[in-house]
DNA sequence: TATGAATGAGGGTTCATTCAT
DNA sequence: CATGAATGAACCCTCATTCAT
């Protein structure tokens, strides 16, 4: 469904060049690399961007278009539980550690620390990033409804489990291990199971269909 | 009473790298804006080290060094509650991101994010930064307690308190505001409420000086 | 009147790069400048232009074509004396290094000092300009009849006009004031008293309508 | 005498620079002919300059070093006479034309048409070089002393002649030919004779040493 | 005719590094 | 140890031009 509406040949540098940026990083990518990679020649790169700045803008805007239907449908579509698409997400990006050895994260989270400050609109790209990703996971939370406490803010519960899922990449990459990923989606867990716990004691209803902590997508191994 | 045995050019070389690394991220710095602000020239910084790489090395090497006297150190100065100094770390860091107007947060993160694939030595620096900053922290969950449940491993904790923060300065530096790591830091700090509800509830001895939820260091705007 | 037989496209074209050649030079101004400020594409141009080369040439035949329409009869329609006319005419250029803040002067000087070596038929051509300027100018002088020394061949007095013109204007531009401009024709004006105080002696009939020094065009500043 | 101070490498590329902006004008000449003329790598260049523009910079300091030794002082000591120099000069000039089949001017006029409007620096060394020549045919014709009508401002009639060569030598290389440059300077051998012979007719001493027309450096073909 | 995507050589410049002094 | 000139590959980007539609 993305770059329905674009040209074969952006879309094809498009791709590339968040490829390359999300496996060595925007600065130690060099825009030839980029054109080997993606078949095309330097002319045809600078007819369709100005520059390698706006290159990455645009690479901002493609991940912005694809989030949802790469990230947050197919989570949906497997898992029905609110509160277990937040985990089943999260299990997504553990696959990811696995499955790239622990050489790639999140891209948007390797640009954030790598380029937000020098370029306004990719800082602006970065957060709306950030935002939606966000949003998407409060709406999660919104339909869990009284399963978690009224009390608590759901988008700013939301962020925080982007800071686990960020957070706990960085630290296992740099481990190369999953263990420290793992240890912070544990923790997250039981947090959660503090807060169903909370919301099911000050309720009169049933505390139906809760998540028990042993069907967790992330074992807590080396505890 | 770091660098007492570095010879002063060496020094000089690794703090201006290392402050630059952290303002401008390692492929945006060019040796020659070392070797300009350092007030050396190349000669000198090939003298000492070999290569960029090994100057990231020894900037990596800088920083385990420093950790504790600057960072660890002050915190416990200030504060003798063994909780409250975790949240007092956390606020340095808060205070860091506002003196320097969200451009700056913490370099380790930084690094690991852009460099931790392509160099091996650096990337086991990096895990060795984050490992001694867990394990400071643990040893303070340690001196917690029973004010924590027995069954949380107080490493593990320890490492989720380092996700916390480095996914909460991501965030806010995206956003160029507060709001983000104050959430994150909101969210911890009512999973250590409920930590240390737990744990008061399943003990006889009476649960003295706890850190309540109202004097957090962060304070949740936007909820 | 120009360009009456051109297409429409091809104008514009031709009209655009010669603006652009004039304001910036031959080699500084780009085809996709050209383009752009034309409102045309490239497929366009080189449809009318084999290439930049030949575009130079097709401007220089246009300077051809409106040399004496833009520039002479303006002249000749304002001054009827036809020595008043030579000092008029250097008065034009004086105003467009005025108007232009000296960043503009004689479009043909420009290109003669900038391609005239590398391309045979631009040099031609802006030869081609100098001697229809110069013919122009021969024929006022020619008017001037024996106000004028016999001995002196107008062909070569106008070419002297041309060459204290385009001399006038490198330094003016280069100093950015008029003095030497004006210096310049401060001087040309007392080679005229002269060689009219020479003729009047040489003569019988009455010295009438002699332009004096006192009107002329250039206010010699700075004496 | 010149770049005496200069490190070897340095003058090598600001002579090779000098002459290549002087053949082929500024923007036609590429960096990579400069250092591949020059026996330079581009590193080395960028270690004297910091870009292009400051090479131009350098090459107009250059010529201003350069210019009294290499074309006022040879003038100097073949011609006695204040004004027999002035004519000589010219005549290098007219030599230098002959011997780059007109292909070749002066260096000056070139950039200053080529390049003054868009770098402040080299439209302000452009001047100093016009300035400073000027300042030299003007000592020359203070030197003539009571010979030229003491009405006659020195340094306008200096800026005049450099008027005539630019605007001759112009007209000469579009025609390849020497007959305008030759027609200019023989109408301003003309304009000095017409002021030697006021200025003698208002003397009581005599005429003396007079510079007459028949001398004239420029012989008047094609009259 | 018009369109604008594609071409690829070359533009000026910076890079990390070496080495003679 | 220090100096700073030298190296040349690589950087990002623009150039004039071609060509399929």
């Amino acid at each position: 469904m993305e770059n329905t509406e674009l040209h074969p040949t952006k879309a094809r540098i498009l791709e590339t060049a968040a490829r390359l940026f999300f496996e060595q990083g925007f600065h130690a990518t060099g825009v030839s690399t980029i054109l080997r990679e993606a078949g095309v020649n330097s002319g045809s790169l600078y007819h369709y961007f100005p520059g390698k700045d706006e290159l990455l803008v645009g690479v901002l805007e493609h991940y912005i278009r694809i989030m949802r239907p790469i990230l947050m449908e197919p989570v949906e579509a497997v898992v029905e539980d609110p509160i277990g698409r937040v985990f089943k997400l999260l299990e997504r990006y553990r696959e990811g550690l696995v499955a790239f050895d622990f050489r790639l994260g999140c891209p948007i989270g390797n640009l954030a620390l790598e380029v937000a400050d020098d370029h306004a609109e990719a800082r602006r790209l970065i957060n709306q990033n950030f935002s939606n990703w966000i949003d998407a996971v409060r709406d999660w939370l919104a339909a869990a409804g009284d399963r978690l406490p009224a009390r608590v803010d759901r988008r700013q519960l939301a962020s925080f489990i982007l800071t686990t899922m960020e957070g706990g990449i960085m630290q296992s990459r740099a481990a190369r291990s999953l263990d420290p990923f793992d240890a912070s989606v544990a923790q997250l867990r039981a947090y959660f199971d503090a807060l169903q716990a909370e919301a099911a004691g000050s309720q009169t209803t049933s505390p139906s269909h809760s998540c028990s902590p042993s069907d967790s997508a992330a074992p807590t191994r080396g505890r």
